[in-house]
DNA sequence: CTAGGTGCAAACAATTTGCTGCTCA
DNA sequence: TGAGCAGCAAATTGTTTGCACCTAG
């Protein structure tokens, strides 16, 4: 469990339930370990969140975790990020305005999430200055994280 | 030629010569036209850079430009860069500190460049909160451009 | 000569899709 | 009973690599 507290797991589970529902779709077993998993694994990869969910579910195939993972996303439910592996990353949306940034370390891979209200207005700003309507954003930071820094010593 | 007067490419045509040369490689007419078909159209992906380049070389090959860009980026004189479309796009890095970032208009995928030193600084500032040891970053922005504002309000 | 290059086609890896059988409302 | 699903395998797409021939010091 990679997951702070503050998350609610049961609020979640009763929004996947609703969108999915919403679609018109069903939020079968399959579906929602998908979902449940990557709620307490963030930023998996497709392989990643497959193996995981196979400790579970040994018969869940590849293909379910991809549709499933585009069926989420078109849900607003979670979404896609990319931190130069080459492979796509999910994480979770949840209610409001819970958007963050990453910090990966290019040694170990953590990532660590953070905001930074600062940078968004300057954002906006520059946007505006260009006469762009700004929609959205990405930013990543890329470093040594501390205890990497720390090996990097001895 | 969709790049400003600034940019000087004789300076970049003798530092691919030179950078070449250093990695005891050869400068061979498909190289150079890959480098300065690169030079003149910022931001094209392989295959559009491909085709750029075969209306003055219709025989160049899809792996000389793949293998031309790895080694132009090898010797720092390009780097690529991921606009969601899942292709990598690739830039010229030219001497100096010319680092900028990317606002994208997601209706007509123009591309702006920019620079905002108030956001850098906050970057690192960020980072040294959390520990870290800044080396990149990256950040895109996504909107409307004026153009496609203006189209959308008719 | 011979190290380095080129183009083609085959190989790869991440992701998507067609299909056939299944299941639950 | 039928619309939506699952799993498998085949297809796509972006990128890399093996190979046979070629070219310039």
């Amino acid at each position: 469990m990679s997951r702070p507290e503050s998350h609610d797991f049961g609020a979640w589970r009763d929004r996947v339930l609703q969108r999915i529902g919403r679609e018109h779709q069903r939020p079968t077993p399959q579906r929602m370990l998908v979902a449940e998993t990557l709620f307490h694994h963030g930023h998996l990869n497709v392989d990643e969140l497959h193996q995981e969910v196979r400790r579970i579910d040994p018969s869940l195939g590849y293909a379910t975790v991809y549709r499933t993972l585009k069926l989420l996303e078109r849900c607003g439910l979670v979404h896609a990020s990319n931190f130069g592996d080459g492979t796509a990353r999910y994480e979770i949306d949840e209610g409001g305005h819970d958007h963050h940034d990453h910090m990966i370390c290019t040694e170990c891979s953590k990532i660590v999430e953070f905001e930074e209200p600062a940078i968004e207005a300057l954002q906006v700003d520059v946007a505006r200055k260009h006469g762009f309507a700004l929609t959205s954003h990405r930013m990543d930071l890329f470093g040594l994280c501390p205890e990497c820094q720390a090996s990097a010593n001895a």
